[in-house]
RNA sequence: GGGCGAAUAGCUCAGCUGGUUAGAGCGCCUGUCUUACACACAGGAUGUCGGGGGUUCGAGUCCCUCUUCGCCCACCA
């Protein structure tokens, strides 16, 4: 599919033209390069009423995908939802700004160069740090951003020409600026200590980014002989012999009896008979193991705390690759053969010399948690390794208040507990990275001045120390990734300028939506950093969407290969089809299952919405035509028909539903009030309550109901036309947010349409007043009438087409109703009503419907009067039931005089009603039947 | 180990602060090419609302408990 702009025009509305099939392939590129061309996505800062303009600002910035990822489903379920919201909001009125952009990804983007040159059999270190870097960045110029374009072909509304990305100019300096500031308020700091390292990418990882897998391993139980009397010894339980030659003592409870003589004496390290000091300390957990546990500093973090309590060495006997090692302060420590051995397979010859030496006591099988690379899944490796880190404690602090006092809400409401649990808990962030790609670390080194003047954070580039002029060196490592990305509200639109046009017109923003999985990567750290530079959130609501599944409920993935590509789905059915799919199949933070294996099923819900929209238009367009039709707001009350009247009626309900599910755009007061911190964004809802009102109510009946008055030239025919094209007009405006391309197609044809004007920036539906209204229920009654005839038809047999006689009892004001209407009634249920006072005689179906009306289908040889008087025997009973049950409640004063009001009269209507009905029944089944 | 959430039709889910005879889509069965649509139309079947207990005039909805799944967090080596 092409973007490529066209000025061709739409094609008219030849009947050539518009096949019964809506051709997606061939309607919804053209339709977004005009969109495109005529500016609809392009915000105005100078509209913003921030800035003195005429409009409020409606914001969203998208979660800028890797620049070198192809679009997936997650990619489409998450811009779907967020097309949805701002192109409502633009239809509302707003100065609705959608800003678009792309993530340089760190670690990722660095992976997929390096595997393009191990293919070349080179690797970074043979490129060197400036080529690796251009090279990555001529790499990214020429494929990334691919998902952009993919982006435009499921619909997607952003303003192109603000199209951000973490590593351009711009956003590198607001990512130095941030850097900087929070360096000098003391908020970042260079920490020794132990961290999670992946032996693959070469990288230390935070917290987030080294991801927890319930592994089966094993609990080794290993005896260290006590050094001055080798006859006892004492035994750990460890899950990784291999660091043993990285031990500097073992570790027992000070309340542990079973040790208490052993503690300040030493013991020997098996194989090396190295004798290290048994020592105490609380971390030691009796219940656990033997109770004893060995402490080596330099691989494990917990240890490496342990160890400083006690001024204990740390030598490192693994490097930087995961292989053994004497690297740090281990001389002596590594025996020679196993030097550059791998840690796994270290641990194999560990075991057995250990087996060999007597000193494996067991071996158990044990479930634990194994750190894996969330970029390459490799184990992560604990390494002690200066890094920078950002203490948390003071940014989460504003960020957790936020969440508590209704400054920003999250969606949906489950993830706010686990929200405030994490940030409460929240620990110091590792924002260093020793790769290539990335934002350098702004942070040079002078080696002549004292601590602190020796290192210096700038905004600038330096050579030479600002102190004594010395020579300076830059530290080597980059940021992590999500610290560009913290600050992504911010920086698209202009920060640290803060005269930036777009700054001031459109932050804060309005809505985050994304995946959970990314809550504390991103969505924290966006309204961390909000507070830490603009003092306030960058975003009122956090909605959290599910994930795409396959049938058996596995997330779709590329690994697993089950994945659905958009873009199949896009040429195949069309974007509206997978939007309209995946919108309406999306409750609140509820995962959509998918078929991968099975397209046709999986979209068929979308693909069909879209046919009936489209043959909708494609009756209106053939029955109304393209002359020009009495604007609506001319047609008098007392023109219209009850069919009119009853979808005027049923328009109205349906644009309330539908602003109800969307919910309110904005806090009135900037702070959620309670009743509204979980409403809205409901937009399956929202799906659901405009088909039903486009398919079951528009199409199924007042279509039907229209067709014999378009037959017939007249007043009440222009009547007809004038509703019809304004009611679809309507509904096209409500669907257009999830269905962008087939409503702006036949908006487009609708008679009267003015060159130029777009659906997209049309405005939204607004509801009349709710009034109550008799002719409107009087074509309910009309309805009721149809559906019992065509019951009766199928159950008794009676071919659909078949015109057969009824007869209907009912009172004179219905009886007129029913007059007025026949052409209608008789169209609708294919059959021929007559008005009776009483009951003909004979064999017959009888219905009794709501309003105690009576109809009577002779059926002569249809019916089985023994069968009759069952069914009617069994619906009497049902009824009688039902209704002593209501009785009995309306007898309760209990209920009476305790339930609302409204709902006890209801329940008095209710038992009236049923009561007649009652009644009716019991005639009839007297006069087929006999008395029982 | 701690915390949170879910359990409703064959499947995926709605059901808002307790108040009509519990709904939708898909699937299934029957019939229909009715001049917009067979990607359609008309009609139909299917639920002890996970088990048990409780509060209430009234419970799918609130409370307790059990069972089963899911998610998040956590340094038990």
């Amino acid at each position: 599919m092409s973007f490529t702009a066209t000025t061709e025009p739409e094609s008219v509305n030849a009947p050539d033209e518009f096949p019964a099939q809506y051709d997606a392939a061939a309607t919804e590129a053209a339709i977004y390069a005009r969109w495109q061309q005529a500016g609809c996505f392009t915000a105005d800062a100078s509209r913003s009423s921030r800035v003195g303009g005429d409009r409020e600002p409606y914001v969203i910035v998208m979660p800028p995908p890797n620049v070198t990822a192809i679009l997936h489903v997650g990619h489409g379920l998450n811009n779907a939802v967020q097309d949805v919201l701002i192109r409502w909001a633009r239809m509302k009125g707003f100065e609705a700004l959608f800003v678009p952009g792309t993530d340089h990804a760190g670690i990722a983007t660095q992976n997929v160069v390096e595997k393009q040159l191990a293919a070349e059999g080179l690797t970074r270190a043979d490129l060197g740090r400036e080529e690796f870097v251009a090279r990555t960045a001529r790499f990214v110029a020429e494929t990334g951003g691919v998902i952009l374009q993919q982006l435009k072909a499921i619909g997607t509304s952003a303003d192109w020409s603000r199209t951000a990305y973490t590593f351009s100019p711009e956003l590198s300096g607001a990512v130095r600026e941030a850097f900087v500031q929070l360096f000098d308020r003391g908020l970042i700091y260079r920490g020794h200590r132990v961290i999670h390292w992946c032996p693959r990418c070469l990288t230390s990882l935070s917290d987030e980014e080294a991801e927890p897998k319930e592994t089966t391993g094993s609990l080794y139980h290993v005896s260290y002989p006590v050094a001055d009397d080798p006859s006892r010894s004492i035994t750990v339980a460890t899950t990784r012999p291999e660091t043993m030659f990285g031990d500097v003592a073992v570790a027992v409870n000070p309340a542990d009896e079973r040790y208490a003589s052993l503690i300040g004496k030493h013991v020997l390290l098996p194989i090396l008979d190295l004798p290290i000091p048994v020592i105490a300390d609380e971390y030691a957990d009796p219940a656990f193991g033997t109770g004893v546990v060995k402490i080596t500093p330099a691989h494990d973090a917990n240890d490496f705390e342990v160890g400083k309590r006690h001024g204990l060495p740390s030598p490192v006997v693994i490097d930087m690759h995961g292989v053994m090692n004497e690297v740090i302060d281990a001389a002596g420590r590594v025996p020679q053969a196993l030097r550059g051995i791998d840690r796994f397979d270290a641990r194999k010859t560990v075991i057995a010399q250990l087996e060999a030496l007597g000193r494996l006591v067991k071996k158990e099988t044990h479930q634990h948690n194994v750190r894996h690379c969330y970029r390459c899944d490799t184990v992560v490796e604990p390494r002690l390794s200066d890094q920078w880190f950002v203490r948390m404690a003071p940014l989460a602090e504003p960020a957790l208040e936020a969440a508590r006092t209704g400054r920003v809400r999250i969606l949906p409401e489950k993830w706010v507990g686990v929200y405030e649990h994490w940030m409460t808990n929240i620990r110091d962030w590792n924002i260093s990275r020793q790769i290539w790609w990335g934002h350098r670390i702004p942070v040079w080194y002078c080696g002549a001045c004292a601590a602190p003047h020796n290192v210096i954070a700038s905004r600038e580039d330096l050579t030479t120390c600002p102190h004594c002029g010395s020579p300076v060196q830059q530290d080597t490592d980059v940021l992590d990734t999500w610290f560009s990305s913290g600050l992504w509200p911010m920086s698209t639109l202009g920060w640290p300028n803060e005269n930036s046009s777009d700054l001031k017109a459109f932050y804060p923003t309005d809505v985050l939506v994304t995946a959970p999985e990314i809550l504390f990567f991103w969505v924290a750290r966006m309204i961390m950093m909000g507070y830490a530079f603009k003092g306030e959130t960058p975003f009122h609501t956090v909605y959290l969407h599910g994930t795409a599944r396959d049938t058996e409920g596995r997330k779709m993935s590329k690994s697993l290969g089950n994945g659905i590509d958009p873009m199949d789905v896009v040429s195949l059915y069309g974007a509206d089809a997978l939007r309209y799919t995946l919108i309406a199949g999306m409750g609140l933070g509820a995962d959509v299952f998918l078929d991968p294996a099975d397209l046709d099923k999986s979209f068929a819900t979308g693909r069909n919405f879209a046919t009936k929209l489209w043959n909708i238009g494609r009756f209106l367009l053939m029955n109304v035509g393209t002359a020009a039709v009495r604007p609506f707001a001319e047609v008098k009350t007392d023109e219209l028909s009850r069919a009119d009247t009853w979808i005027l009626g049923r328009l109205d309900i349906a644009i309330r539903e539908c602003d109800r599910s969307i919910g309110p755009a904005k806090a009135a007061s900037g702070i959620w009030p309670a009743d509204e911190l979980t409403a809205g964004l409901r937009l399956n809802e929202f799906a659901e309550t405009a088909r039903r009102f486009v398919w079951n109510e528009l199409a199924d009946w007042y279509l039907e109901a229209s067709k014999s008055r378009l037959l017939t030239p007249g007043a009440d025919a222009e009547v007809a036309r004038a509703v019809l094209v304004h009611v679809f007009d309507q509904a096209l405006r409500l669907l257009h947010p999830i269905v962008p391309f087939v409503t702006e197609a036949l908006w487009q044809r609708l008679p009267g349409h003015v060159d130029g004007t777009f659906l997209a920036t049309s405005s939204w539906p607004v509801a009349g007043e709710a009034t109550s209204d008799a002719r409107g229920a009087q074509f309910e009654v009309i309805k009721e009438i149809v559906e019992a005839m065509r019951r009766v038809k199928s159950e008794y047999g009676v071919a659909p087409g078949k015109p057969i006689d009824a007869f209907a009892v009912t009172s004179a004001s219905i009886r007129d109703v029913l007059h007025d209407e026949a052409t209608m009634l008789t169209r609708l249920a294919r059959t021929t009503l007559t008005f009776v006072d009483t009951a003909p005689a004979g064999a017959a179906a009888n219905v009794v419907l709501s309003g105690g009306t009576e109809l009577i289908i002779p059926l002569e040889g249809l019916v089985d009067v023994k069968k009759e008087c069952e069914k009617l025997k069994t619906e009497l009973a049902a009824l009688e039931k039902q209704l002593t049950a209501l009785e009995g409640r309306l007898a309760n004063p209990g209920f009476t005089d305790r339930a609302p009001a409204t709902v006890v009269a209801a329940e008095r209507a209710k038992c009236a009603e049923w009561a007649t009905r009652r009644d009716l029944l019991r005639t009839r089944f007297e006069g087929l039947c006999g008395k029982v």
